[in-house]
DNA sequence: GTATTTATATACCGATTGGTATATTTGCAT
DNA sequence: ATGCAAATATACCAATCGGTATATAAATAC
């Protein structure tokens, strides 16, 4: 086998970000991700202390696919609706090809962490943190660019466009059905254009 | 020990439902419910078929505390508005003082069953209906008796309002703090004001 | 080329899992 | 009171879990 630790570390990682997303940190066990990657147990303990390492370590890659995935479509607007309007694009089409099968990683782990994985809480609680001042700077400077209003409430807006997509994709992946994203796509689409100049 | 087998029944349910609703369907253990209950293994696969049977029993009972305390809310207003405005409060309290520890049963389950759990996944979306269908209602009333503005898109603002509170719940329990719902809260207010006669 | 270190594979551990087979107890009908 | 059926308790099962100790194989240093 490769002899190389870094890359059988990244491997592991990448085939356990799929396994842990969609089955969830327990039902997920190392023998998945023995079976996923074709690697040994022998190698998974000598890269990582414990399940729980793992389970980071993909469940940071996972907010990184995410957010440079968010980043590029925001690059690629120049205004701050467009660029709003372009994150409801991205979980849009996140529902219908999923990058990383089993949903949003974030909204998963922020169930499943709440009560049981102290470990990975603090990390979902500081990738939301991290998602919402990306949403927040935007506002920002679309006001400051005389593209939003001066009086609109910025934190408000940021916390209901978050949660809102958040609690439409989970919505729309337990229909199975893009319906009710779209009902709430249109709904969002309208409060950017409220606050838009 | 009783010997009522629909007091056992209903004792088991009653005790599973915060364990499954904290931990889990995959990290609840079926001792974890014998230990609550202190009733043994044998009483409990007298009773229930298998463990999916239990956790199916316990988020049905979970669905129904939820639905009946928001129906009795819903009943104490008398226009739409403040009928809308009732569910919001309820999901405060809900929060602040759980009548079941571990969050929403229908977004927790959400999320854990739409991969994994086919026999709960149905359930779930049932629910979700239900839910949905119950905040339709009040809004189509609300038009009819002139509290409401004819040109709502019903279905729009139901999953809006659906999606958005089941989004900051998610995010505030995983933060720990309500101020997430709070936002959110004033921001659906301000909806529901601006359909409002 | 050989010794040494590093990385991976294998074999094993106790604990726990969901579930079952059997023993025991309880309540009820007689 | 007693026999019977229903309900609960106990004892056990194979499978799997996360994790570790050890064996093997590969790369590096000399």
């Amino acid at each position: 086998m490769a002899r190389n630790p870094e890359q059988t570390r990244q491997l592991i990682i990448e085939k356990a970000l799929p396994i842990f997303n969609t089955k969830g940190y327990n039902a997920a066990s190392i023998s998945d991700i023995t079976s996923a990657t074709g690697i040994t147990k022998g190698a998974i303990y000598g890269n990582f202390k414990n399940k729980d390492e793992v389970a980071t370590a993909a469940f940071e890659l996972g907010v990184e696919i995410v957010a440079t995935a968010i980043a590029k479509r925001v690059r690629a607007q120049q205004t701050a609706p467009d660029k709003l309007r372009a994150i409801m694009d991205f979980y849009e089409e996140y529902l219908k090809e999923p990058p990383i099968p089993g949903g949003c990683p974030v909204l998963n782990s922020s169930i499943e962490a709440d009560d049981n994985l102290p470990f990975l809480r603090s990390r979902v609680i500081r990738s939301i943190a991290l998602l919402k001042d990306s949403v927040m700077k935007i506002i920002n400077r679309g006001i400051l660019e005389g593209q939003v209003k001066r009086d609109v409430d910025v934190e408000e807006f940021t916390n209901f466009f978050y949660s809102t997509i958040e609690g439409a994709i989970s919505v729309s992946r337990i229909e199975g059905d893009t319906r009710s994203y779209d009902f709430v796509k249109r709904f969002v689409q309208k409060q950017i254009n409220e606050i838009s100049i």
